[in-house]
DNA sequence: TTACGGAAGTTAACACCGTTAACCTAAGGA
DNA sequence: TCCTTAGGTTAACGGTGTTAACTTCCGTAA
């Protein structure tokens, strides 16, 4: 009588801590299948195939992205606050779960082509919350943006930069990590907020 | 008597090509050997193995990305226009040559941490470049940055941010793919210019 | 002229991989 | 008691990186 976790859920486990601590090129069906102590053909009852298994470790981590995110800045009635917090809380996420984070963007670039583009949006909640942030600070003259759903995507593509040089510790030596976190979202945000300096 | 190209450089072209074709994952030394009308085993003439191999791509783009940005910016003698050909170039490189590009990323998160840190150093001549101009402007009171070191840093991880979401396709359709990436240099830039605006 | 040595390749083999097909076994309902 | 189904199993296929041992050829020295 153990505590009886259903088979599906520790493959995901293993693989996600798998993936983590060795790579990706080393995760091996036949590695995750030993760990669970499972031959390794069990695992193809749950999954269709590898790519299918790293694709729900994915939907699984794009979907605890956007509550995390959500859960920081649905609080802040202020815009602007709710704009930095979401800046702040995304790169927060990525450094605290890089073992969540990194299986987004690590698994991407083989079997990535054959993710469903669909499935990304569904999950995508935080990004649609940026949006209509940024839409309800140009409302109020508070930024200055064409396109709030272009811009969207380049803080995104700003700030995934920013968390994927620290994680894979790409950082000189010479730089000390806080200050680098610190500085580059300030930097992302300044370049949209609408400065008035008196000259 | 035909033309005789070292056989190491065809390694080298022919992987180059695969890796961008068909990805990483399906990329073997087999099919590398196959395609150089060698026996598999000859690559390990040339190379130590298949890291050392991707090793070395990475090395001549990464060298290949320096002197592509250099050649744009070394010709500017305001440290402004400088800083923006710099960031210019950068995105311009890795969109025009993707083949390139991508290999100095793509191939990073297994074989990476093998990678000696040195190496990468030594070609990184245009991060060298970025910096010394930023002290350039600093110093003309243009930017107003605590450390260039770190400010480059962040630089260079947000312009990534942004090559990547265009060549991994992640853009939504409903953006203009030129507009996104205009704006996004734009904002990058701007969020290290000292605006004057007269309020 | 012959012997030698090294360079540039080869074949064979090992241990691992993803995936499929066929088989087993226990539980539950008719 | 029989049948079905869920949840596994073993055996096998073709592919992978890499090593060890071999061949083959060419330039040089005796």
């Amino acid at each position: 009588m153990s505590e009886e976790v259903p088979l599906r859920d520790q493959i995901l486990e293993i693989s996600r801590h798998l993936l983590y601590e060795e790579g990706y090129k080393s995760l091996s069906m036949r590695k995750i299948a030993k760990q669970a102590d499972v031959s390794a053909t069990s695992i193809y009852l749950y999954f269709e195939n590898k790519d299918h298994l790293l694709h729900t470790l994915i939907e699984e981590s794009v979907e605890d992205l956007s509550r995390f995110i959500e859960s920081k800045a649905l609080t802040k009635t202020d815009s602007i606050e709710r704009f930095k917090a979401i800046t702040k809380s995304y790169v927060e996420f990525g450094l605290q779960n890089p073992e969540k984070y990194e299986i987004i963007y690590k698994v991407r670039s083989d079997s990535m082509a054959r993710y469903p583009k669909e499935k990304f949006r569904k999950a995508r909640r935080a990004y649609e919350l940026l949006v209509k942030t940024i839409e309800e600070s140009v409302g109020q003259g508070l930024m200055e943006v064409d396109q709030p759903v272009v811009a969207a995507y380049s803080i995104w593509a700003q700030l995934h930069g920013v968390v994927s040089v620290v994680l894979n510790k790409r950082l000189d030596s010479r730089i000390d990590r806080e200050q680098f976190i610190e500085e580059s979202i300030e930097h992302v945000v300044q370049g949209f907020l609408i400065r008035t300096t008196v000259s």
